[in-house]
DNA sequence: TTGAAAGCGGTACCAC
DNA sequence: GTGGTACCGCTTTCAA
């Protein structure tokens, strides 16, 4: 059934494989004659034929696939985010390769030399660290390159994110409102973007409304719910300088302090309030349902999605950081501290 | 940093391309001498060298891409088997396209001549309707096709699921158990084995144990939180016949029935026992948690990467369907009916 | 061990 | 409007 060339259906046709080549492509349609074109058609529905697009990429010089980077599939706030995307890049006819780093910068470096040698069309990365910069910098001069959510030290890139600093800033002031003192946070692994300004949104407040802040300097390995658990344990674990309100960097990690919690015989929010982060889509449905700072994760895809369009079809201005903005949700994991 | 061919490297080298091509492939190294060798890789990093992967596929027939068809993304039951699926395959080199269907065979259809013209090696696929048999057999004639989790009607594919009758089995007994007399179950699209499975599952034990079975007819559209909203809702406004148990046929379905719940002023489990379908990874965190049927996501997409790989080497059997075992696990979403 | 040249399956430019 | 042909970048025979 495969293997049919366009060499085949223009020889069923009895035209010449140029002649074929143009009747099946709607862009040069009009350089054949009705009948022609009909004649081909009908021969390449006969056989199946399916175009090898390996072939027409490497002659066109483009493919029709775009990369997509991001840290881990498993986190459910990425699923709005791709769909976002696929939303805007389905429509033009793109189709996305995922990959996730776990983390790694390494595999951000081997992801994107897989995507180059595939020479897919453009890359998205969610899933940039700080110091990325400079080698995003090299890719993107061979093919466009959209940050999301994440930025990275280094300016003139293409970014598409949102206000991390505002959005802790929210979720701790509405910690210090709820009449909590003594407050804490666990923090992302700290060369990301999004958890180094939600952690200094967090101690901004912190310091500015004189509340006692008894973080610890330690940060997550990943944004998971075993890290979020892990770190939340530690911090349970001191006798003194407990907090009674946790502010985790993520909604994974939240959910891992869930666990710490529940495992040390305290409830939430009772005992200890925690907010969230990302509003990911079943946040509202734990126990309890957590409050967390929304972030517009498929309206974030969608413009991602649309800023690579729009490199490709070189209409895109200069490079700037596009912010949204955070909204905090409050739900029941959150709640006036007892005094 | 990009448009660098083979033949860049070889003239820097001072060598001809085919010697180029040969001293960077592992496989053929041996035909070069160490020095050119040397040279070339040399030459090769100083200009950033990518092999073009369109032309090698285009020349070798194969592109190391395996495409995979999924539902839909946000389904965070799918996590686990993506996870397992790329893990067995990344360690071949092999990446992977993902791509949904929402459950329309159409896109299905769309899908796979997508991949077809991108020459994948393979495809695997998750969102099967039943009766996309036949059109998978056509696939198949072009590449090798793994069933994972859903079935369908026509023998003869290779096939990764598990016991879908037996753990809905499961489930029901564990509800007609705790003492409910009456129950009913939210179905998923019919035409998809897993729901169908389950469907008949239920049916089998309600009659077995002379229970009172008052599910409606009413399928859901996608197996969504919305739709088992809907189909919740209804179930609870008729006054008569209201069952005290439910079996959503899976998880998201189960949150879209506790959403109704809260909504009708009931609570679970002390109004209706609610148990779902997949242990997908939150499952154990929602308000209640959620007892459901655990399925070994993760081993199955292993599994069906592992049947992947064998038939692109050769050494894959017959096609068979392979079961794994469902479990249940018991949370506190369902309790005694209260008589 | 290396070079030369054909060819994978299309597209695009040039004639006619 | 259609045919001829070069060529995209790589791999692979065949000679030397």
């Amino acid at each position: 059934m495969n293997g049919v060339t366009m060499q085949d259906v223009a020889e069923r046709a009895g035209v010449h494989v140029g002649t074929a080549s143009r009747a099946l492509d709607p862009d040069r349609q009009y350089m054949v004659s009705a009948k022609t074109r009909e004649r081909v058609r009908q021969a390449a529905d006969d056989l199946g034929y399916q175009v090898n697009a390996l072939a027409r990429g490497l002659r066109k010089g483009f493919t029709g696939i775009l990369g997509v980077v991001v840290p881990d599939i498993g986190n459910p706030f990425l699923a709005p985010l791709l769909r976002g995307l696929e939303q805007v890049l389905g429509a033009r006819g793109f189709m996305t390769l995922v990959a996730e780093t776990h983390e790694d910068p390494r595999n951000l470096r081997q992801i994107c030399e897989h995507l180059i040698a595939r020479r897919v069309d453009g890359v998205i990365v969610s899933a940039a660290h700080q110091s990325d910069g400079p080698f995003l910098s090299t890719v993107a001069k061979t093919m466009p390159v959209v940050l999301a959510v994440r930025k990275v030290d280094e300016p003139g890139h293409y970014t598409v994110t949102h206000d991390d600093m505002l959005g802790a800033m929210l979720a701790t002031e509405h910690l210090i409102d709820l009449g909590h003192g003594t407050v804490a946070q666990l923090r992302g692994p700290d060369d990301v973007s999004s958890f180094s300004m939600r952690t200094e949104g967090f101690g901004k407040v912190v310091k500015q409304r004189r509340c006692r802040d008894v973080s610890s300097d330690e940060t997550a390995v990943e944004p998971t719910i075993q890290e979020g658990r892990r770190l939340a344990e530690r911090l349970l674990k001191r006798g003194h300088n407990r907090p009674t309100a946790i502010f985790a960097q993520n909604d994974l990690m939240a959910i891992g302090a869930l666990e710490a919690l529940a495992e040390a015989g305290l409830r939430c929010p009772e005992d200890m309030s925690i907010v969230g982060y990302n509003d990911a889509p079943l946040t509202r449905h734990l126990a309890p349902p957590l409050t967390s700072v929304r972030l517009p994760s498929s309206e974030l895809g969608q413009r991602a999605g649309a800023l690579m369009l729009a490199q490709l079809a070189g209409t895109a201005k200069e490079p700037t950081i596009e912010l949204f903005p955070p909204e905090l949700v409050v739900r029941a994991s959150t709640s006036r501290a007892t005094l």
